[in-house]
DNA sequence: GACGCTGAGACACAGTGTGTCTTATCGTCT
DNA sequence: AGACGATAAGACACACTGTGTCTCAGCGTC
């Protein structure tokens, strides 16, 4: 508990500066090209122009922190675009279907993720899956929370996002026959009864009933 | 002199068998995704499906010698499709401009070209130009001098490709707003006057008049 | 059963990337 | 002009990783 909000207060911890930008953008524009295992910060620190020495200075702790710095700073870019794309939504399955569809068509659209998962597929679904999925349910938690706020309680609204978002990244990772979730009234179909479960179930009883039994 | 004949003579010294084929392939789709310098015998031993020691049996002297074995196949595989393409001419100038357009769209299309000469510049460049380029004109020789013969001496005909070659291989990396080599006419509007001058020339004077005066 | 071929792994070695220095250079502020 | 902060450039030891060469075991073929 201590830990998730420390963590989620330290997630903005310093705006970045120009110069940082410009070696994150090399570093994204490096990994793409030759996968995370092969950049080296020589690549980075050419291709952004920046000395060596100054990206330790600005990451300390090297290519570990400096990709980390990435990752946090593309995730929450990928949040901000998705709000302002459901921000107006009206209602509560408006608000789900156009998040899903949205960061669905955003991670087909994604030329870097496709790249990285073409030519390192273990290091970018840790990314998505192990490693990564905590920090996207976070943050797709701090996006949605206060925009389904008029339709949903927030316990209930944690709930359904981290159940859409692991629908979403699982679809995206395998697309199913049966549903686009690209296509909005495909999607809508779809996840009309997952939601109506999920809230209804939400406030009768947890989510998850203890199991430690067996 | 001497060099030149037993280069030609051993540049088919063996057919490459299936598992040889396997790791150029691996090679390939490795240094086209990452860039030959970021290709490791490991990477291309996964790829492939084929052991390291394996690899070092079939191209002793390691990379070098694996990526020269590409680089010759490649090559190989470039002028075999170019002779069908270009073989039915019926005139010089037809199996000229044929040849030329034929060989820019394929260089145009290379996808593993592009990506070479997107991520590893200096490498590629190499290869087309001080490094590659005598290889290149002599294959390309080896090729259209034959289908030559009925138009032309092989003497003549050789300085025409070799220039032919330069041409190509210069408008390919830097094409001129001028003329498209991959258009038909257009190149032939282009090249007849060179092919002219070229052919005229031949025949009555040395191509390159004696300057080791200066 | 002998043979050839291949995969798997160990090995020393060289090369290269890392992370941390120090020093030089630049632009800005006072 | 001088002082200051920030950055580039380069040196450095260290660790790691890829290389090239082994040996050995397994497999199929003759």
């Amino acid at each position: 508990m201590c830990l998730i909000v420390s963590d989620v207060t330290s997630d903005t911890p310093a705006p970045l500066s120009a110069i940082e930008q410009r070696v994150l953008d090399a570093a994204l524009e490096c990994s793409a090209r030759w996968g995370f295992a092969r950049v080296t910060i020589d690549d980075i620190a050419r291709s952004s122009g920046v000395s060596r020495a100054s990206i330790y200075r600005f990451f300390p702790g090297g290519k570990e922190v400096l990709f980390e710095s990435l990752r946090v700073r593309e995730l929450e870019a990928f949040f901000t675009e998705l709000r302002t794309e459901v921000a107006a939504s009206e209602s509560l399955e408006d608000l789900m279907v156009r998040s899903v569809v949205t960061a669905t068509r955003c991670l087909r659209n994604d030329a870097h993720l496709a790249s990285m998962l073409a030519s390192e597929p273990g290091e970018a679904l840790g990314q998505l899956t192990v490693d990564g999925l905590p920090r996207i349910i976070r943050m797709a938690s701090m996006t949605l929370i206060p925009l389904a706020r008029p339709f949903m309680a927030p316990h209930d609204a944690s709930r359904v996002i981290d159940l859409l978002a692991r629908l979403t990244i699982s679809y995206f990772l395998a697309p199913s026959e049966d549903v686009d979730l690209t296509d909005e009234a495909d999607a809508r179909r779809f996840l009309a009864p997952v939601l109506a479960v999920a809230a209804g179930a939400g406030s009768e009883h947890p989510i998850t009933p203890d199991r430690s039994s067996r």
